[in-house]
RNA sequence: GCCCCCAUCGUCUAGUGGCCUAGGAUAUCAGGUUCUCAUCCUGGAGACAGGGGUUCGACUCCCCUUGGGGGUACCA
């Protein structure tokens, strides 16, 4: 085991963590943990443009849901800080000068355009784009003189072109790379942020990181970084990269935040009748933002997209933590999920619990190739840890979760939700606890009729007449135990010579409107005889009609 | 276009030249349990991308082809 491990995550706050931020963290954390180091998060914030002010926020709740504690970062503090690049640009310019100064880096002042046109001839050429480094660099008054012009300045770093570029990669092995496919990159922009290329490789330095455990996509920015690393700090020993497989949808590509908005399009271009103005009043935006959204121009936030989902009843795929938090899955599967997607323990064992995790972890068996998120795979873990953790943490995971949706159910104390738990025993989700159990903490007339339910279970056959006698047998009994409902619906069911289905649907339909809800007998008791007379009375008068 | 990475059941994976008649999980199929939804039990089917080498022997090593993915920004 390596001594004075320290990692990072290192996002950048442009939205909610998604999956494969959240793994790339939960890499990181593991690692740190395993060997005992330290774990840093440090925001990555040098795009002013795309930032926005909460994220880091939900970033950092979103981890802490997760379980995952940051040593240093952002409110922990550290003797490395500030964590949020924003606030250590002075670093930054001092290191830049004095690449400046020896030489290793020089100024340019072509614009997009200008680069973009060289980019093209490159590509006419079927060569890779490699800026031209001038014999001269320009000096700081040339500078200074271009930025009076109006001209943007910015700094590009020498890359050393003397031999290949050779990265030691942890899962990959050496990767080579030829020194003119590495162009020189800019390492300020012209509005004086340092680019993430340069700052990444400052901060990795300064704040001591040890391991660098990142998604494949940055596998070609590490030539250029281990040169600047080199060029920065000679002495330093380089840290060890370890790129990771990618984590890939089922839709084909990265698993993107893209693809809520996307499904959402689709559904609504599949959608038969659709009022579009109630869509767009449901999202809380303007009619031209929903008609610019399905023709595909912009995208609404991510708050207004859930809002027409949940408006149509349409599922999106889930892809931010947050989406897996509000579908019901607790914090425990999505980290031993996570963790197995691109690692292994090296045996069958699959259900793991977070020390499990740690003790076990190890760089060295990391996957190669990308792996596809299964979310069935994932449901299945959800139904093992569901059943597997205390309790008591699922009780404060079910109450969680069952504020954020805003679910009647709230109105529960924990004796009642502890007692629905373990009448849930196999959910599948939380989701599915809540969705059992709602009919308990609605109001009597405010029961809403599922359509299919009603014609299939009340309208066909001699639903509604068995729910008749039901109900006499009912208002018969003094006492409604578990046990006394059971004879009597067995009982009836004996009698007319049909399966239990038959006399406990048609009571089922009546108290919830579904046919999905608890056992019949313990719905029946946890409702009281009192509701339970009235829903049925109340279904049949709204249905007797309608045969 | 150019650069880089990858390749075992549908999916996640075990496998480091003979332990492979290729193991596990999930999904799927058949059957069973069941008042709904789930859970649960039993059983089945299901993979080394193709072609060349190397070797006494290749899933394992090398090369090519094909396929997939990533990158190609004054984003990170």
């Amino acid at each position: 085991m390596p001594e004075n491990v320290v990692t990072r995550f290192a996002p950048s706050p442009t939205g909610y963590l998604h999956v494969g931020g959240a793994r790339t963290a939960l890499f990181n954390w593991l690692w740190a943990r395993r060997a005992g180091g330290t774990f840093i998060l440090r925001i990555e914030d040098t795009d002013q443009k795309r930032n926005t002010p909460t994220a880091a926020q939900q970033v950092m709740d979103d981890l802490k849901w997760l379980g995952i504690q940051w040593d240093e970062g952002p409110d922990a503090g550290g003797p490395n800080g500030p964590y949020l690049q924003s606030q250590r640009k002075d670093i930054y310019d001092k290191y830049i000068e004095k690449l400046l100064d020896e030489k290793k880096a020089y100024y340019c002042f072509e614009t997009t355009e200008e680069l973009d046109a060289f980019r093209k001839e490159a590509e006419a050429q079927k060569k890779s784009f490699s800026y031209s480094r001038p014999k001269d660099f320009p000096d700081s008054e040339a500078a200074e003189k271009a930025r009076a012009e109006g001209r943007p300045v910015t700094v590009r770093f020498a890359v050393p072109q003397e031999k290949p570029i050779v990265v030691q990669d942890v899962v990959r092995g050496e990767v080579t790379f030829a020194a003119d496919e590495i162009s020189d990159f800019i390492i300020r922009k012209s509005d004086g942020f340092p680019t993430y290329n340069f700052a990444c490789v400052v901060d990795d330095h300064l704040m001591k990181v040890t391991h660098i455990i990142r998604g494949q996509e940055h596998l070609n920015n590490t030539p250029g970084q281990q040169a600047l690393w080199q060029a920065l700090f000679p002495d330093a020993p380089l840290p060890k990269y370890a790129h990771m497989s990618v984590t890939v949808s089922d839709t084909g590509g990265k698993l993107s935040k893209r693809e809520r908005p996307k499904a959402l399009r689709k559904a609504i271009k599949a959608a038969q009748q659709i009022d579009l103005e109630a869509l767009a009043a449901a999202g809380d935006i303007s009619s031209e933002q929903l008609d610019s959204f399905i023709r595909g121009k912009t995208t609404p936030d991510m708050p207004n997209i859930d809002a027409m989902a949940k408006h149509l009843g349409v599922a999106l795929p889930e892809i931010n933590i947050v989406d897996f938090f509000k579908s019901g899955y607790l914090p425990e599967t999505m980290v031993n999920f996570l963790a197995l997607l691109g690692w292994n323990p090296g045996d069958n064992r699959e259900i793991m619990q977070v020390d499990e995790l740690i003790g076990t972890f190890d760089l060295s068996r990391l996957t190669k190739s990308n792996s596809l998120f299964d979310r069935q795979k994932l449901i299945a873990f959800n139904t093992e840890h569901i059943r597997m953790v205390s309790a008591e943490k699922l009780l404060g995971h079910l109450k969680s979760y069952l504020n954020t949706v805003e679910s009647p159910m709230v109105s529960a104390d924990d004796e009642l939700l502890s007692t629905i738990i373990k009448l849930c025993e196999g959910a599948r989700t939380l989701a599915q606890i809540e969705q059992k159990s709602e009919f308990l903490f609605v109001d009597n007339d405010k029961i809403k009729y599922d359509d299919k339910a009603v014609k299939k279970v009340l309208l066909k056959g001699d639903g509604l007449a068995v729910l008749g006698i039901v109900r006499e047998k009912l208002a018969a009994m003094d006492e409604l135990t578990e046990q006394g409902i059971e004879d009597m619906l067995r009982g009836l069911a004996e009698e007319k010579q049909v399966g239990l289905g038959k006399v406990a649907q048609p009571l089922r339909v009546a108290i919830c409107g579904t046919t999905i809800s608890l056992q019949i007998f313990d719905s029946v008791r946890l409702l009281g005889k009192e509701n339970t007379l009235a829903r049925i009375d109340n279904t049949l008068k709204k249905f007797q009609t309608q045969i």
